[in-house]
DNA sequence: CATGAATGAGTATTCATTCAT
DNA sequence: TATGAATGAATACTCATTCAT
């Protein structure tokens, strides 16, 4: 009996994001450059082609890894809290929180983390990052409301993110490493 | 008739070091697996064969550099100033205004910095790094002096030169990026 | 669909055997120096990566042509007629009449010969080399009872094997010369 | 003091000859295309670029090191003993007993033979090769007055011509490998 | 002449991608 | 669709040859 047009559907795309899933841990332990496709599928435990039945090139694998992890580092969180009418220190210690819990438990966090920002660490401007808008609003807030340091918000976001990008990545080569407790993190907003 | 043995050296010296410094900025800009040999030789400027009369590999060659760039990040300079009797607030100052200056100023001292900490950042823990050493001692003295944060002073030189490493690597891939002031950078090693 | 593993490993086989039979006379003809892969893989009429489906290097190739010869060499006819209760001098003039015939007729009989006694003629005696073994046999049999000439049955054997070896050699490189007859052959052991 | 033109001339014969000497056992045991000119310059003693000053190739090297090795096979010894009213077997001992002799006791001779002797044995007869017209002369003699195996005296020479250069050969890969004896090198053309 | 540093054409090997099954 | 054998363009590395000194 022929599988129905939408099972069809179903299954391709649960290949799909099983491909996608277990590429992002790989590419954000060996880089770009540093994944070997042969390795690649062999750690995802599929055929040396299938990646091809989704993806046209190891480039468009990791835009797509990159879009994936973006979406797992943890906005919707944040736009719960986001909505709510709280003072900047106290959202900023939620999003802190969320992310050194989950850097300091989760590898896979780690990940998302380290290839959402990676384009941004590495000077590609041009994609959005909805993470960096959201800590930038809450920094402005906070400036207006007299709490962190002065200075241009964009910088003081950027140096936040940075330090969250550093350590991310750092888990991954190292899993021993110790992230930064939330009040340290933040240091780096704090005047 | 031959050159002498001196002169011979000479140019060997001369040449090795050629290929080293231009390969610094090069390696530091694309890592070691997104550079390809036929390209770095013509951003260098010598044959494809050059770099293997002084190299036996692209692996041999990145670790020299990596060597180049440890010794490039200002420790003598920092030598200095940690043999005076200066209360450790004002040697770290003069850490962080060194390398604040340096990272925004010079792409060159950047790609130093990158690269000797790489190893580092990436888990390979087994390689000195004596610009860490120095860090954290400077901190351990603070502490006892009641300046910096309390907690693991490995820690927390690991932050003030993750930060460093962060900003020098964000440089190289975008001029146009903020460093951090002194005090800046500084914020997370104090209380 | 994909293959059974069963189809697979019956393409991986029948694929390496093609390369590997093929790779003989060039081999044979050429030495490990003389063949480029290039050149190789254009006689064998297969891709220039194929080659390293199967064999890590030039140099594993070149070992596995080398042990497919040793096996090709007429071991197995051989075992027959020596099992048998023939006088040595009966059963020399067999392997003689083998050999002498095949020289003669085939090429790649040759470049089995050339290939698989190459070890033994370079001083590489590490290898077994079972033909030789059985010739040295028949030789010391065939001097107990008078037969053959006196002396090192080591040293005979290795003569009479160096004969053969000399015109697969010669045969290899021209098609036209002339291999010694059987009691020509036999000469080198004969008192 | 400028050298004469005389003395200029022979400090170059004397350093070309240098060059071609040490040349020959290199070869020998390396071959044509096993033989780097890296490392013969090595094995010579010479400047990488020196061997270029006297040969225009690698390949012409080659060539004329196999010219002065035919040269001192031992030629001008048996046009002596040739040009004397002796019997053939008588001759040809006298280059049987040189031969083993020398094949050995001495590592060069060993060289020369190989090497005079290759272009012949691997099919490429343009070139002259006294050695075996004298051979040839002797079993031709040999073979009217009743000694000697009959039949074609070309094959007959050829035959122990392909001995000598076998264990040459085999002498040079392994200095204790057993040279046989005049009378067992002459097997191989008595009847 | 003699040298050895420098070269680049040539060679072995790798790896992203294709395609028959 | 899924596979992995096959491919060849790309890459690292070698080596005969050149040339400034």
């Amino acid at each position: 009996m022929p599988r129905s047009r939408e099972q069809c559907e179903q299954i391709r795309e649960s290949s799909k994001k099983n491909i996608l899933d277990k590429s992002i841990l790989y590419f954000a332990k060996n880089g770009l450059d540093g994944t070997k496709i042969s390795d690649l599928v062999k750690a995802i435990g599929v055929g040396q082609g299938s990646i091809y039945c989704y993806f046209a090139s190891k480039e468009e694998l990791f835009s797509e890894v990159q879009k994936v992890s973006m979406k797992n580092v943890g906005l919707e969180e944040f736009d719960m809290i986001n909505s709510k009418d709280l003072p900047p220190i106290r959202k900023l210690r939620y999003v802190s929180d969320y992310v050194v819990k989950n850097l300091s438990q989760s590898e896979m966090y780690c990940a998302y983390v380290y290839l959402a920002f990676y384009a941004r660490m590495h000077g590609e401007k041009e994609e959005e990052n909805p993470f960096f808008d959201m800590i930038k609003k809450i920094v402005s807030q906070g400036q207006k409301e007299g709490f962190f340091s002065k200075g241009n918000a964009d910088k003081i976001a950027d140096y936040y993110l940075g330090v969250i990008y550093l350590y991310a990545m750092r888990k991954l080569y190292d899993p021993k490493i110790d992230i930064p407790s939330s009040s340290e993190l933040e240091r780096v907003v704090r005047g």
